[in-house]
DNA sequence: CTGACTTGCGCC
DNA sequence: AAAGGGCGCAAGTCAG
């Protein structure tokens, strides 16, 4: 079974393109300094590479967007990459990976470098900064930053790890997840009536918005229009200065069912209606683009048709082709074991042996409900300081002080500026804005929520406030002193929602691999193949009679991830495991 | 008219 | 059900 950090001596070409249509390789017995050059046309890369596949190879490239969607439209598929973009924004934020081997007249180019999105497979776009760039120097300089790192099997792992989801995403994309538009519309027929002509609402839509307009006296409203909508209702007498729908449902008057269910509706239009089905779903599949390390945390993002949130409402278009089946995988409260593992805490293990995290927390003592361990953690782990979750605090600081001092020392540290970093070594960013350019003054000091129980400054009137973390925070002090708290509470997650993702990533690279060696023969879509991944849940596109097989290699590739992040330590990670026919049927 | 920002809401 | 963290997206709003 190939490991994903495996020490195996593994043989590496760097592909490098040479004008429009050559391929230079570059090869490299990964124990001999000997280097082998051939020359190629692009048009002959997919089978120079599947040749070479036959034998364990790892492809090294600037950016898997620019190779890899043009050889799985080939029909290859590769078993190992390393990704220089991605490696490269790892090392450059990791404070384990000194900057100077990394250092070179290229590094802002390397910085720079996007992700291709195009959904056009065709090979060597026009004019790509990218091709500006040496992919051999390049690795040969994150190589000696490895080398050299006081953390280098983590960051091997974490880059090991990146790259397989660069493999992972592009994978997905070309798979696509399937998805069946009969359904859909017939979905949407229910719910909003035929589909209009262009510029019209759906008759259930205009039907709801009389009655609104009717019941708020209100002829001309326009509910998708938060300021009018708000005006309206004040107008009505109702006391409100949002029009968020949780506000709304607080509220006594009659009028209030039917807008909410206009807004319930109208979302649902926008977001998944008739257009959403014209643009993003062809040929029974839904293709977004995933963006691995998309996010600062290194979570993935995506882009294209909100695959980041594919609504409850329309899972029931998800449907596995005859004689398929998905297996569906989510991880139960991934994060609070995550912590419980970094700590090193033998209580919150304990209790993460629990198939639930937070009933093992009751079991344990730590407190006395399950939804008293579930706020407290959610506080712990985002920084929550008022409400239910800041009550919770010194019980828990009580009972596991080391899980607690971990996302505490987080907050602080990035309170005081400071970089904080994931379990296998990716960094933070810097803190943007003013206030991090001035030291901390008299007073200035946010509380500590742990140890002195509720905070006492700058709560004050709170407002509406909340300006971005991101922005430059220059001001009264109180402004500053706000953008401190805003980010440690973004370091404070960030070491926890990071590792998450850490962990994450290992699981699904290990899948990956599972999954090929399970189907025999064949390309890609005609084996088990992950069509979606989403933070901590997974849905794999398997035949019918391997669903069983998947399961069983879905919970070994989880364990296999725990033990590759946190060794022999005794943390579990139970899986809910669902074999469907379509995604709405999972619990 | 375009582009930047805000609001609200879906997902974890 | 919110609070606290992370996103993407669509529509409305407003400045240039």
């Amino acid at each position: 079974m190939p490991a994903i950090g495996e020490t195996a001596p593994v043989n590496r070409i760097v592909l490098v393109r040479r004008g429009g249509s050559t391929v230079e390789a570059r090869e490299r017995a990964d124990d001999g300094p000997g280097v082998r050059v051939a020359r190629l046309p692009a048009a002959d890369l997919p089978g120079f590479v599947a040749e070479r596949e036959r034998s364990p190879v790892r492809w090294v490239w600037d950016d898997t967007t620019r190779w890899y969607p043009a050889l799985l439209a080939a029909g290859v598929r590769i078993g190992r990459c390393w990704d220089l973009r991605l490696s490269h924004a790892v090392l450059r934020r990791s404070p384990f990976a000194d900057q100077a081997l990394l250092a070179d007249d290229q590094t802002p180019g390397w910085d720079a470098l996007q992700p291709v999105t195009t959904a056009d497979p065709a090979l060597f776009p026009l004019a790509d900064p990218a091709d500006r760039l040496d992919p051999a120097a390049e690795h040969a300089r994150q190589q000696a930053a490895l080398a050299a790192s006081p953390a280098r099997a983590r960051l091997e792992l974490l880059l090991a790890a990146e790259s397989s989801g660069a493999l992972v995403a592009a994978e997905m994309t070309s798979a696509g997840l399937p998805w069946r538009v009969d359904v859909h519309h017939r979905l949407l027929r229910e719910l909003l009536g035929p589909r209009p002509a262009p510029g019209r609402r759906p008759a259930v839509l205009a039907r709801l918005l009389t009655d609104v307009q009717a019941a708020f006296a209100a002829p001309g409203l326009n509910p998708d229009s938060p300021g009018g909508l708000l005006r309206a209702l004040q107008a009505a007498g109702l006391p409100v200065d949002d029009t968020r729908s949780w506000t709304l449902e607080q509220l006594e008057h009659p009028g209030i069912p039917a807008l909410l269910e206009y807004k319930k509706l109208s979302r649902l239009l926008q977001a998944n209606g008739w257009s959403w089905l014209d643009t993003w779903v062809s040929g029974g599949r839904f293709r977004s683009t995933f963006l691995p390390g998309g996010v600062v945390t290194g979570r993935w993002a995506a882009n294209g048709g909100g695959a980041l949130s594919v609504p409850v409402q329309v899972r029931p278009a998800v449907v596995a082709d005859d004689g398929w089946r998905f297996v569906v995988a989510d991880v139960a409260q991934l994060e609070p074991r995550v912590l419980a593992g970094m700590s090193g805490v033998a209580a919150m293990a304990e209790a993460a042996r629990s198939s639930d995290l937070y009933q093992g927390m009751v079991a344990g003592g730590a407190v006395a409900t399950r939804a008293e361990a579930k706020v407290g953690m959610l506080g712990a782990m985002y920084g929550g300081t008022r409400g239910q979750s800041g009550r919770m605090m010194p019980r828990l600081t009580r009972r596991y002080p080391r899980a607690i001092g971990l996302v505490e020392e987080a907050a602080r540290a990035g309170e005081r500026g400071e970089v904080v970093h994931t379990l296998l070594g990716r960094g933070s960013p810097p803190p943007t804005g003013a206030w991090a350019d001035r030291p901390v003054g008299l007073g200035e000091h946010p509380d500590g929520v742990g140890s002195d129980g509720v905070g006492s400054d700058g709560v004050g009137s709170d407002g509406v406030g909340s300006d971005g973390v991101g922005s430059d925070g220059a001001g009264s002090r109180e402004d500053r002193a706000r953008h401190r708290r805003a980010w440690g509470r973004f370091t404070r997650n960030f070491v926890v929602q990071g590792t998450g993702a850490e962990w994450a990533l290992c699981w699904l690279a290990g899948l990956r691999n599972r999954l090929w060696h399970l189907g025999g023969a064949g390309t890609l879509d005609q084996r088990p193949h992950l069509v979606f991944f989403l933070h901590d849940e997974v849905l794999v596109h398997t035949p019918a009679h391997l669903a069983d097989a998947v399961v069983e290699e879905v919970r070994s590739a989880a364990a296999e991830a725990g033990r590759l992040l946190f060794g022999g330590f005794p943390i579990d990670f139970p899986l809910d495991v669902a074999v469907v026919g379509s995604w709405a049927d999972v619990d």
